[in-house]
DNA sequence: AAACCGTATTAAGCGGGTTAGTACAGTTGA
DNA sequence: TCAACTGTACTAACCCGCTTAATACGGTTT
């Protein structure tokens, strides 16, 4: 479910939250739905709990899931607020690298036309996947 | 000349690295150039030398720079080669960023639009600087 | 010789990230 | 009720990258 790459310069409760983060965002992880527990994806990770858990807390303060003690910790049911926070966040880093473009002299419509022909190939490669959901059975609910 | 951010979560040694790249690309340093001392940079950042060194070091692995001893610090020749190396990283970059497009649901037309409309203001914003080339005859300071 | 230059090395400190261990309270199901 | 979960909280220790500090050496310039 969640992948650390420790060739990535980010420390691993990062990547955990921008994965979490991304499970929400493409459906794999429904609203409501609840979250490893902190021990489990410890140990599904091989690394130490209060790693997770800051991961959760973090992702709780910014209103992305929420925790009930004793239960568990859920996903939030605000998908919208995610895009919206994610999408101002791209706009930002669209901006930075346009800056960069600018300054490598590349021209506008090759820089458009890269845009285009990018666009098209990653788009076409990474089609929303039709949710997994997790084992049935007993899960929560 | 060169200017530390100490909210950038990068290091100062990373800082000064592109910034110095910066600088050649955009022609404020000329092929061949003197550049500060380790000393006097240092002391003019408040930092300390062995930062610059670090710096200077990976910059020359790079080619960007060369240092003879003794003598100082000059930047490279080969400009070509520094921005066709950027260029790399540029449309590494972009994909990245395409994919997260396409992840948070934005409509390629919509994605085209906002790189036309960005490029237009940023490139207005920041034309290339005509050189302001130091006072001859005198070393940076 | 003096004042620069880059290079090199060792030691220390700092801070963020991570681990380890423990403890406590709420929930759940047998 | 008891056992096994859950999240929460806290302290201590450790690692590691970054940075500082203090030297020392050899080349260049005037």
């Amino acid at each position: 479910m969640i992948n650390l790459d420790h060739r990535d310069r980010r420390p691993l409760y990062m990547q955990i939250i921008s994965q979490i983060e991304d499970l929400a965002l493409h459906g794999v992880l429904q609203p409501g739905q609840q979250l490893p527990s902190l021990r489990s994806l410890a140990m599904d990770l091989s690394i130490n709990p209060n790693t997770i858990q800051r991961a959760y807390m973090e992702l709780e303060s910014k209103g992305v899931i929420y925790s009930v003690p004793g239960k568990g910790s859920f996903l939030g049911s605000d998908r919208e607020k995610l895009i919206s926070g994610r999408r101002e966040a791209f706009y930002k880093d669209l901006a930075e690298l346009i800056k960069m473009a600018v300054a490598l002299q590349i021209e506008k419509a090759d820089f458009l036309a890269a845009c285009d022909r990018l666009y098209s190939s990653i788009s076409s490669i990474s089609s929303i996947p039709s949710i997994p959901s997790m084992k049935a059975g007993e899960t929560n609910d």
